[in-house]
DNA sequence: TTGCTTAAGCTACAAATGTAAACTGCTTTT
DNA sequence: AAAAGCAGTTTACATTTGTAGCTTAAGCAA
């Protein structure tokens, strides 16, 4: 995923993302709408110019059938690591262990989250 | 820090920032141009300009001396856990492990990386 | 078949962002 | 003192983002 495609998904057009993402097929028009107006209470009109503007962007892909059907063309996975490294290299000097301190030393973590760490570091031997 | 201070950093407003943070002490805008002349590449103009929208926001302040020196409000440990908590709401539904799993899984981490976080994560006895 | 609904595409419009010039009044230099 | 330089302030202007309306054409309901 190169960078010029994942940098402009937008906060809005994310949650268009979502939904495409947890469905387990491509979607109409319809069935995007009529969850984004419920959660979101955004108009139809808005839905379509976000799922318009991520088809340009090409992170968003349509076929045509009776009606458009649209489903993602990078996955949550690629998108949330993109992400994550984005944030590394712009805030934590590109340094993944500065940004898990600053989750510890700001109590970022849950006991939970500290017990999966321990585990997923631990030495093998 | 609350949401809508932090939220409200730009990239171009956090070069300012970051600037602001490696300072030890407040800076007039002459050093501040100076530096971010050199490294950006910026327009004297530009640069006053996101210092004034930094102060606007409320998270530069500015001194009154024979010229205004500037500092920040909010520090940098401070802004990087938020935005780090941010991104984990965004897009791990609020679970930091799963940012630092999905760290894992895409290779985000170095040798070195994970030789601290080893350490890190050790249980002590 | 005649509307009603609505997908698709185009247009709109304010706020935020990136980038910078113009003006105004000190301060510093010649 | 006159000129030069630059801080501080105001204004500018294109692009992106959030949000949405209008128009046209097609499918579905009555």
């Amino acid at each position: 995923m190169s960078d010029n495609l994942a940098s402009k998904i937008t906060d809005s057009e994310l949650e268009v993302m979502k939904l495409l993402w947890h469905a387990s097929d491509a979607l109409p028009v319809t069935d995007i709408r009529e969850q984004l107006q419920r959660s979101k209470g955004w108009e139809p009109a808005t839905i379509k110019t976000l799922i318009s503007r991520l088809v340009s962007k090409g992170v968003v892909r349509q076929e045509k059938r009776n009606v458009y059907y649209y489903s993602p063309v990078i996955s949550e996975k690629e998108y949330s690591s993109w992400a994550t490294k984005d944030l590394i290299t712009r805030i934590y000097n590109g340094k993944a262990s500065d940004l898990i301190a600053s989750l510890v030393s700001s109590n970022g973590l849950s006991k939970d989250d500290i017990a999966e760490l321990r585990e997923m570091f631990k030495v093998e031997e």
